[in-house]
DNA sequence: TCTTCCATGTCGAGG
DNA sequence: CCTCGACGTGGAAGA
């Protein structure tokens, strides 16, 4: 059985039914009305209202509302579950040293209460981290610019450390600082930091370049970079080559995207493409 | 009815009772044995496992699996659902533009399927926040320092928005920097981007001080703050008192906190309280 | 452990 | 919309 579901039990039977699941290492659910009290890094109340209670063998637990992706109270992996019947209603908490955290949820009324057996063994593979930009620049350093050689990543500075350290074709040092997404002048202002760190190390009279590599840039940053005299090089983290742009700043592309409509409709099983906005 | 849950449903079953709960705007979650697919910010595939789905009214989808306290895929809220039954597997879909973003979830078992009714009217209320700290220091800035001030909140600067610009016994201005946990130097570095910009604005003359205000600071940080001659002063943001610290950088306050054994054990109900440990 | 920094960050406020 | 910064950020890698 790889489910295993109690329809509107009494908190006595869920309690049960929890502690099992604690037991032997199973991810659970409980659906009804609570309450939830945090206390620990700040401090949270949330009063009566229908939520969804996510229980996960590593410590974990979240508190999901019908709205937003983020739980409306959590407790990261770590933690130790239990559960109880206090003064009629079904506890559970979640507590955990280091911080001290502490995490109840009270229900009132359970409507369900489920417990999953889980197989899962398969890893994420995902590509267009900044580790994959960096990736592409040292496989190719004249996407950057030609002549580009990267020293050193990771390179250590008195600000902190350097994403790529390299020279450029007449044997200045470069400071490259990479970003996967749309920079901020935060970004260039980290960049500055890094190569005033160098040109204290190297001397005043040494020059120093600053490079910036980001699918694109903010206006603010851009002229911050100005003033700074740092430069901006537009890459795209998956690609490794310079995104599409269409005018000016704008950087929605309006790339047709027309697949999965592709033959495929002569299979075994009847078709059903019905959809339904569940964006209100 | 509260929740509506098919157990072990044919994927045709599953594809009604889900569009249903679009329809309807209502919460839904699906356990089965599936693999994702998404496409957008970044790139991932996810090979076949069990995992809960979690799909909300308001257009964000989660994909967990027993561990992490974040989804293993997920969408944020905005998306449009949309769900079809296609070469014998159940496909979830869930996309938005602005960016283009596209997660698909395919089911080639399905477990479990509820829809839930939610009513959840109440606010979560939390204190702790750096703007708890700010208003401690409003309501009685000599916690800051005796003498010192307020004279602005978010005050404008070249470098960004100042928390509190004020002047300290003497009449100096004082740049404050607020932050609700122990900071690193990128904190001390935004502080003397600060400090720097009111020194453009007032002319190098002027004599400016910055002060960080946080629970606590790491080494590092703190050799920055020495080497750019700002300041620190510790407190805790959510009682707004130095906090607690025992001999030296350690953190860890080992204040005794029992309650809830108090009293309370002649309730009507019998009391049950048994634990389990789920930190495996 | 503690520190540091990336993230498909998410989220909310303000222009 | 875009832009910016806080977050109980979470998570991983390095010291």
């Amino acid at each position: 059985m790889t489910v295993n579901t109690l329809h509107r039990p009494t908190h006595r039977d869920a309690l049960v039914h929890l502690e099992s699941a604690f037991e032997d290492g199973e991810m659970c659910t409980v659906f009804g009305r609570c309450t939830v009290e945090y206390d620990g890094r700040a401090t949270s109340e949330l009063g009566p209202g229908d939520r969804l209670v996510i229980l996960k063998p590593d410590g974990s637990i979240l508190v999901h509302t019908d709205e937003k992706r983020t739980p409306v109270n959590w407790q990261p992996p770590g933690c130790t579950h239990s559960a109880s019947v206090r003064d009629g209603r079904l506890r559970i908490r979640s507590t955990r040293s280091n911080p001290d955290e502490r995490l109840d949820v009270h229900f009132e009324r359970v409507d369900q209460c489920s417990v999953y057996r889980v197989n899962d063994r398969s890893d994420l593979e995902l590509t267009g981290s900044e580790e994959d930009l960096r990736q592409h620049i040292l496989a190719n350093p004249s996407i950057l610019e030609a002549g580009f050689e990267p020293l050193e990543t990771e390179r250590q500075s008195d600000a902190g450390p350097i994403d790529i350290f390299g020279e450029d074709a007449d044997g200045v040092p470069v400071v490259v600082e990479l970003k996967r997404r749309r920079v901020g002048p935060s970004a260039a202002s980290q960049l500055r930091r890094y190569v005033d760190a160098l040109h204290r190390e190297f001397g005043d009279d040494e020059r120093v370049r600053g490079v910036l590599v980001a699918p694109s840039v903010t206006e603010r940053a851009t002229s911050l970079l100005e003033r700074e005299g740092l430069e901006f090089v537009a890459l795209d983290p998956e690609t490794g080559e310079p995104p599409v742009e269409d005018d000016e700043g704008n950087e929605n592309d309006a790339a047709d995207e027309n697949d999965e409509n592709d033959a495929g409709e002569g299979g075994e099983d009847g078709e059903s493409d019905e959809k339904a906005a569940s964006d209100a």
